[in-house]
DNA sequence: ACAGCCATGTAACTTGTTACATGATTTT
DNA sequence: AAAATCATGTAACAAGTTACATGGCTGT
């Protein structure tokens, strides 16, 4: 929903061409996430179906001009006026993945983690060395930049701690101490229990 | 792809059905992230449809067993010696909206930073007080789930100071310093530029 | 009997994302 | 003339998500 949101906001501004959109967007995150010309058309047209933008004048080069609607406005404003739930609705990728990983018998869960910290390390090295080139910068595209650099390091600096985190504390405990046999016996209502499976039917998650 | 692909990796250690599946990966995940049990079904299809799975024993209660295929059982292997790409493939929801929400020259970003800062500070608490009481709590299913804790926390924690962090930096800075209006000439290739917008006609962005 | 959970499934829909077709203009 | 960029658009698809229909079983 935040890319929707973010054009529908750079059109409050002001009557936008698709290409202009897209340039708007870089400026003012930093061209971070690079967007697909054709999601911004995409997005228009869907923004359009919903009523929050309306095509509006083509200029002599062919230009055609977006414009927000009455709508649109309402709802850049309760965007811009709500904030974003995190935690429980956000499923971060890694964590579900990691939680996954430490709880199957048959995975090496610290050998993951580790491969994950090493990349992890070196992608906020690079970050913050980019920050500190660029700090000298100037202007307010330098200022979205960094803000959005920042959140990139702040985040990047938490899973690398987090990552030492749970290292340390599989690396404590014995060897699958985590892992997690499928439940053979159903929670609740009485049902017969599945024929146990043949121990040798298991996973072969070795490392490949 | 996570939730597919930790679907998938439940299926390495055994068939499991339907509703057991969405038993196992709760379990696995402290119940942080609630899936619906529709989307087992559509997944388990999706993955059938891919050669990843296929449809295995029905018992005398009915349940369906679905089982992993070899290839399937690849697409686990090379999921789990896979690292997560953060950084410049995820969009972060928040950092793109503040980016957004900063450059607005309408837009009051320092009340939307401040608010936001509330309720994220206000979930870390209540992410912390939670970990603390179920801190006692043994088992694998415990591990897992401080596990995911965790990182929900070491994540709020990283977005809280992130907060204060941007919001420092917006009070120092007069107005709108970051304020970016709409590029009117454009960037290369020298066309004509627009005739300047009507200044009422801007937006009017007062928090509703 | 009835409410509620277990269980399977289907249909529809959302955003995000990519690949491609087409043409104008501009730079080399 | 060729290559690159600007610009608009279309078609298809992925993953996630929800609402709903349909039964069976179970505890009260």
């Amino acid at each position: 929903m935040s890319v929707r949101h973010s054009l529908l906001a750079i059109l409050a501004q002001g009557p936008c061409y698709g290409y202009q959109l897209r340039h708007e967007f870089a400026r003012r995150t930093g061209s971070v996430w690079p967007l697909n010309v054709g999601q911004i058309y995409n997005t228009l047209e869907r923004l359009e179906r919903d009523g929050l933008v309306r095509r509006g004048d083509v200029d002599e080069q062919g230009h055609v001009y977006w414009q927000i609607t009455d709508e649109g406005r309402a709802s850049v404003s309760q965007w811009l006026n709500s904030s974003v739930a995190r935690s429980h609705s956000t499923r971060d990728e890694l964590a579900m993945k990691l939680a996954v990983a430490a709880t199957l018998p048959g995975a090496d869960a610290i050998a993951t983690v580790r491969a994950q910290h090493a990349v992890s390390s070196q992608q906020l090295a690079v970050l913050q060395s980019e920050r500190e080139e660029r700090d000298s910068t100037e202007g307010p595209e330098a200022l979205a930049w960094s803000m959005v650099a920042d959140s990139l390091i702040f985040a990047a600096e938490a899973e690398v701690r987090w990552l030492e985190h749970i290292e340390a504390r599989l690396a404590l405990h014995p060897q699958h101490s985590m892992a997690l046999e499928l439940a053979t016996e159903r929670p609740k209502r009485g049902r017969p229990s599945r024929q146990p499976r043949s121990p040798g039917a298991d996973v072969q998650l070795a490392q490949a």
